[in-house]
DNA sequence: AACAAGATTCCCT
DNA sequence: GGGAATCTTGTTC
């Protein structure tokens, strides 16, 4: 199937018909924006996310088949948001496969684009790479302190990402690593390179400065 | 009913 | 690099 095809697509089908690790891996450089309730168009280009695999992986929510109001939205539809809470922070993840395949993609990272100076306010202030280098600090740029949009279908709700291959950029190289705070028994699952970057991305959480690539690790 | 453990972030040292 | 803040689920007493 060639990439540009997806500029048709609906979420719905982007969401499904291909392997998980391969639907997260294929949003890197995509853009995704939030629009808030003063109509203001916040977001960038996503430069990290992590694939859960469903009931058979250790790390993801829906693990051995765990079901609750707090993770249902992985049980849903592909292109189904997914918002789960934690420690007063919100993640922003969306559903893949079909209906009853709990498997999702967790956005952890964007490199700001649109809505900067609202972003920082909404960041009390918080500028440069600590804006968005995180899951939860994209949600708070957004504005985001509730989980009122869980369970949303990603076409109607106030998220976007544009899945037309002339709106996104292209990664020099897109990176592999093990997920970030997976600290489980089973190796397998921990150690599986399921979290995708943008190679010297400032905006990757964690990355070091001495990392840093020209062009920010695009072409 | 109490408690530990998370797909984290921030503010120290 | 370590500890606190702080919400929800699942486990155990």
């Amino acid at each position: 199937m060639v990439e540009n095809t997806f500029k048709d697509m609906n979420y719905s089908e982007y969401f499904t018909n291909r392997p998980t690790d391969q639907i997260t891996r294929d949003l890197i450089g995509r853009p995704l924006t939030f629009t808030n309730q003063n109509n203001q168009v916040l977001g960038g280009y996503i430069v990290e996310a992590e694939a859960y695999m469903g009931r058979k992986d250790r790390a993801a929510h829906s693990y051995g088949g765990r079901r609750s109001p707090a993770n249902e939205g992985l049980y849903r539809p592909g292109g189904t948001i997914y918002i789960y809470s934690q420690r007063q922070y919100f993640f922003f993840d969306v559903a893949c496969q079909e209906e009853n395949e709990p498997q999702g993609v967790l956005i952890r990272a964007i490199e700001p684009v649109w809505g900067i100076e609202q972003m920082i306010k909404n960041r009390s202030g918080k500028d440069g790479v600590l804006l968005t280098n995180g899951p939860g600090k994209m949600m708070q740029a957004f504005g985001i302190h509730s989980r009122n949009w869980d369970l949303h279908p990603l076409e109607e709700s106030p998220f976007s990402i544009d899945l037309d291959d002339n709106k996104r950029k292209i990664p020099r190289e897109i990176i592999a690593t093990p997920r970030i705070g997976i600290n489980q028994s089973d190796p397998y699952w921990a150690e599986k390179k399921l979290r995708y970057i943008v190679s010297g991305n400032p905006y990757v959480s964690g990355m070091k400065k001495h990392n840093y690539a020209n062009n920010n690790g695009w072409t």
